[in-house]
DNA sequence: CTATACCGTGAAAACGTTTTCACAACAATT
DNA sequence: AATTGTTGTGAAAACGTTTTCACGGTATAG
C-alpha cells in the first residue's frame, strides 16, 4: 500500500506553507484567490483527504456519531438506522454502528457488549452517542451498565431512546406512551370484539410493558375485563409471532381478535391460525401494532398501527445534534400513531 | 463535558512512565507484575480510555472497518451487515457504516454519495473496506467512480462484493453465478411448468442480469423457448414485486409459474396475484430466488432458493480480514444455494 | 569471575494536523 | 502624515499516543 500524502506535500507542491493549505481545506482564514487555487489543484492531483487522526487530535472532534443497537436486523431498527445515517451524513458526520445483539432473555452475557461498545465510542471520540433500544429500554437496569452509560454521557452528548431513567446525564426520549394501543383496542371493540389477545413482545423490555399497560388500561376503558391467559408474550419475530398465537390457541383460550406486536409477529400469527384452520378476519381479526414495510401486501392486507418510525428516527437524531450545537432542550416532536385500516379486522355479530 | 483523561495523568497517578503505562495497554512488553497492578487500578478508576486519535496517529491502524451499502433497509444487505458486524467486532474492529442511498435509477446523483463515502474511508483512516452492491454491482461503471474506487484500493485493503473489474487493485468477490436459478427452472420444470415468469431486479445490475441469463440457459437446456414478455423487472421489494406481477397479468402473458427475486417481490406477487383472483398454488405457483427471513411463515409457505446470504457476509469479511493480514489470497468457500421446497408451487397437468 | 543475554523501565522522537502568534503589506481613517 | 485596521501569510506549539533507543540490574553461560 502507498504511503498516504500529508498536507506537507501539498503545502510543498503548492509553494505555500502548511498553515495556509490547511486554510484553504477548512476555509478557516481568508486565503488569495490564486493561492486557493493551486493548493486545490495539488490537493485534487493527489487526491489527498486530511488525517481524521491528526485532525481529531487537536480539534478534539471526530465527526463520528455513534450509534449502538441491539439488532440491525429488526426492521424497526433497519428503518430508524436509515433515517439517522441520513441525517448525520447531511450534517457532515460519519456513523460508527455497534450492534451489540442484546436481547432481554440474554441481557446477562450481551451487556458485556453494550459496556464494549460504550468504551469503544469513547475510544474512537465520537462526538455524540445514540443508544437505541437494548438493555436502555428495560425496565430496570443493571448497574455497571447504569455507571458506564454515565461515564459515557459525562464526556460525549448522548440520547438514548429508552426508558427515561432520573438524574442521567443522557438524554432520554421515550419511543411511545402506547397511545396507539387505545386507538387499536377501541377500534376493534367497536367491530365487537370482547376477547382481544395480546401477541409478542418481551417482558421486562419497557416498550412492551407500557404497551402491555395501554392494553390494560384501554380494556378497563372499555369496561372489559383484564385477562391474564389473552397475553402471549415471545419476542419481536415472525417465529415468536407463531409460537405466541400457537401457545394461545393450543391452551384453548377463546379470542376473536389479536393484537400483534409488530408486522412480524402478526405474520406469524396468521401463519400459526391457518395451521389450525382459522381464517383471517373470518375467524380472527388481526392488527398489528406497529407496522414496517409490508403490511399493505400480505394477503389479507394487514391492519396497522403506523407508529412513523422514521419520524421517530429523525427526532432522535435531530435532538442528538441539537445537544451536540449545545442548544437548548428542543421539545421533540414525538410522531403521532396513526391507525391505517386494511383487511384483516372484520366485525363480528 | 469533562476534559479527558490522558495516559500521562494515569502514569503520574500510578507512579511510573507514560511508556510503561503504554506497554500495560498493549501488553506490548513484559511489565512488572506489580506494576500492571497498579496502572490497572487507576486505570479503572478514571474510566480512562486512550485516544484512538493518537494512537492511530502513530500507529496507523484505527480498528476501523469501513462499510459502503446502497441501503440498509434491504433485508439482503441488513443480514449481511449483521454478520460482518459480528465478525468485525470479534477481531476488535469496530465499523463504519455509510449508507449511499444507490439504486440503478439514481445513479446519477448516488454516484456522488459513493464517492463520498470513499473519501470518508481515507480520512477516517479505515484499516479495510467494504463495498456491497451499489454501483460494484452494476454491469458498466463510470469511470470516475472507477477511479474513486481504485484510489481507495491503492491505500487500503478493500475487498467489493459485485461485478468484478479487470486490473483492479481491489479483490472482487462474485455474489452467485446464477446457479441456483437452474435448480429453481428445473423444479418447476419437472412439475410440469413450461411457462415461467421471472419478476423483480433491476436491469443493469450484475446479479440481476446473471440471474437472467441463468433463467435463459436454463430454459434453453430444457428446450423450452425464451419468451421476453415473461421478464418483468422492477426493483426489490414488495411493492415493486406487486407493480412487476400486476403488469404480467394485465398485458395478458399466458404463465403458470413465477420466480421472484426474493422473498419481498414475491409477497407483492401472492398481492398481485391474489388481486386478480388468482390463487398460489392452484392457478400459479411461485417460487422465491432468495430468501430473507420469513418465507416460511408465508400463506402459503414459500418455495425458495435459500442463498445462505449469512454465509455470503462471513466470507466476504474473512476475506478482507486475510487481507488486512497480508495473508495469501484464500480461495474464499462461495455458499451453494440450497432449493428449500415449501407449499408455493405445485404440480399441473 | 567475566562475558553475555534478557528483563523492566524511562526519555524522547515521531505521527499529521489545527491553532495561536507574529508580522508584513496595504487600505482606511483621523 | 500618523494611526489604526484588515488581509494574507509563515513559524512553531500543541494534541496523546506508540515506538525506538538507551541503560541499569539480574540471571545464565563459559
Amino acid at each position: 500500500m502507498k504511503p498516504a500524502v500529508t498536507i506537507r506535500q501539498i503545502a510543498r507542491e503548492s509553494g505555500v506553507s502548511v498553515s495556509t493549505v490547511s486554510r484553504v481545506i477548512n476555509g478557516s482564514a481568508p486565503v488569495s484567490e490564486d493561492v486557493r487555487r493551486r493548493v486545490e489543484r495539488a490537493i485534487e492531483k493527489y487526491a489527498y483527504a486530511p488525517s481524521g487522526f491528526a485532525r481529531g487530535l487537536v480539534s478534539r472532534r471526530s465527526m463520528i456519531i455513534g450509534v449502538i443497537m441491539p439488532d440491525i436486523t429488526n426492521p424497526y431498527f433497519t428503518a430508524m438506522f436509515r433515517e439517522i445515517s441520513l441525517a448525520a451524513q447531511r450534517a457532515g458526520y460519519s456513523v460508527l454502528l455497534f450492534n451489540t445483539g442484546f436481547s432481554a432473555a440474554t441481557a446477562g452475557e450481551t451487556t458485556r457488549n453494550e459496556l464494549e461498545a460504550f468504551k469503544v465510542m469513547q475510544e474512537k471520540g465520537a462526538d455524540g452517542v445514540l443508544v437505541v433500544g437494548g438493555q436502555a429500554d428495560l425496565v430496570r437496569l443493571r448497574p455497571e451498565y447504569r455507571r458506564g452509560l454515565e461515564d459515557m454521557a459525562n464526556r460525549v452528548p448522548v440520547v438514548a431512546l429508552g426508558n427515561p431513567v432520573d438524574g442521567s446525564r443522557c438524554q432520554f426520549m421515550e419511543r411511545e406512551r402506547g397511545q396507539g394501543i387505545y386507538m387499536a383496542v377501541e377500534h376493534l371493540f367497536s367491530l365487537g370484539h370482547r376477547r382481544i389477545a395480546f401477541v409478542g413482545g418481551e417482558t421486562d423490555v419497557a416498550i412492551t410493558e407500557r404497551r402491555l399497560g395501554a392494553y390494560g388500561d384501554a380494556l378497563a376503558a372499555l369496561g372489559l375485563p383484564y385477562d391474564r391467559n389473552l397475553v402471549s408474550t415471545s419476542d419481536y419475530y415472525a417465529p415468536d409471532g407463531w409460537r405466541a398465537a400457537d401457545r394461545l390457541i393450543r391452551q384453548g383460550t377463546a379470542f376473536t381478535a389479536v393484537m400483534a406486536m409488530n408486522d412480524g409477529v402478526a405474520l406469524g400469527a396468521y401463519r400459526a391460525l391457518a395451521d389450525h384452520g382459522l381464517r383471517v378476519p373470518e375467524d380472527v381479526s388481526v392488527i398489528s401494532c406497529d407496522q414496517f414495510f409490508d403490511a399493505d401486501y400480505f394477503t389479507p392486507r394487514l391492519t396497522a398501527l403506523n407508529q412513523h418510525n422514521e419520524l421517530l428516527g429523525q427526532a432522535v437524531i435531530s435532538a442528538l445534534l441539537a445537544r451536540m450545537r449545545g442548544d437548548a432542550q428542543s421539545r421533540p416532536l414525538k410522531p403521532r400513531p396513526e391507525l391505517v385500516v386494511r383487511e384483516s379486522c372484520r366485525r363480528i355479530s
